[in-house]
DNA sequence: AGCTTTCGCTACGAGTCGTAGCGTAATGGC
DNA sequence: GCCATTACGCTACGACTCGTAGCGAAAGCT
């Protein structure tokens, strides 16, 4: 993930065993302290490696928290459901079954809100989480266009602009239901939520 | 705002003009240093006041940023723009024209994310900030239907339910797409966002 | 072997936290 | 006008966290 040398340097590598640990245990401590108090001398205590073998590998606090919130991500994809309505309520649900764990809710919102000074922090947020999660978006709307579902793109830079848009209506929508209103994202506001996108998508969406 | 004993109480009043000024501090502070490296210390020199008066008015961190933050929202209204779509094309620009302002970025987002483990704060955005927002959705759907542009509402609890749906999709998508994705929400994207959201509520939308 | 890098440990100055104590300022009630 | 009551500014405090430096030992590669 961090690997800036692919190639074998000389030298002891680094303990794969501790990667792992430490993320655990920030993930632990996100779920039992939260993100404001979470220090990294507590982390570094719970996976029981020293603080400075921690400092070595991450540069501070959020840039841990993106790589240990990151990895609840790798459990999204995509199976084919046989129609674009159940592939979008199958990955609203996996996206909420993440978001519904303690530790994403408030490990990836707090590293959202700090990226907003830190465009470093926001292209690592971008590729180690979002890019994942745009790529279904992409595969399910090419798989109803197979179907005949949805229309043929035309113009490819007008298909990316829609890819995009359906993307943060997806993602925000089931985000600010989650952490904002702090609502259950049952199968009932799925279907919903999931009728809504399909009648505005198909339906001639260029206004 | 925060008036535990509105009835006449003894002794000197508190400063209207430190709480404005602290505001108006916080935000400031926000905006140069961010949500993590914001101290109240720091807040407190800038407002001209002394440390401990900041303590004896808000608990801490916080519950002063909400407070800060609720104060940007105060600008939000719905003026009869004509139609549906005008409607909700003006007051998502409203919004994003809000979230533009780093202040809000960082603020909020981080003040969301601590609440994922303090009803309590939960509970002080819902009121001073979301509350708002959602009155707009329920202002500008009745408008609709009195134009006829929506059907009216027939079960007073599915309406409820539509409502929240609306808020969540239309807050969550600016704001994703304002803080997760990083750009911009521009009359273009506006159009595209409310060209899908109106064929999405016209149609059926009990699917 | 020898070289290189990581590891755990300890210690450190710097900065922030939230609170306590004090004298002073500004109200309302009598 | 006096007094009780509360807010204010200021200073100081112990506790905690930060990020880094230095050390000897361990673990890999050639």
């Amino acid at each position: 993930m961090q690997s800036s040398t692919p190639a074998t340097r000389p030298g002891r590598p680094r303990s794969a065993a501790a990667a792992t640990a430490i993320l655990a245990a920030t993930r632990e401590a996100l779920v039992e302290v939260g993100w404001s108090r979470l220090t990294l001398g507590d982390v570094a205590t719970r996976a029981g490696v020293a603080k400075t073998t921690l400092y070595r590998r991450w540069s501070g606090k959020n840039e841990l928290v993106v790589d240990a919130v990151a990895e609840l991500f790798d459990e999204l994809e995509l199976p084919d459901r046989g129609s674009l309505a159940a592939d979008i309520e199958g990955v609203v649900l996996q996206f909420a079954a993440i978001l519904a764990r303690p530790e994403a809710r408030s490990g990836l919102m707090a590293v959202v809100a700090e990226s907003t000074r830190d465009d470093a922090l926001r292209e690592r947020i971008r590729a180690s989480i979002v890019e994942r999660q745009k790529h279904l978006v992409v595969l399910g709307r090419s798989r109803a266009q197979k179907r005949g579902e949805l229309p043929p793109e035309t113009d490819p830079e007008e298909a990316a602009r829609t890819a995009d848009l359906i993307f943060d209506v997806v993602a925000g929508a089931v985000v600010h239901r989650t952490l904002v209103s702090a609502e259950p994202v049952d199968e009932e506001w799925v279907r919903s939520f999931a009728g809504l996108l399909l009648n505005g998508l198909t339906a001639d969406a260029t206004a």
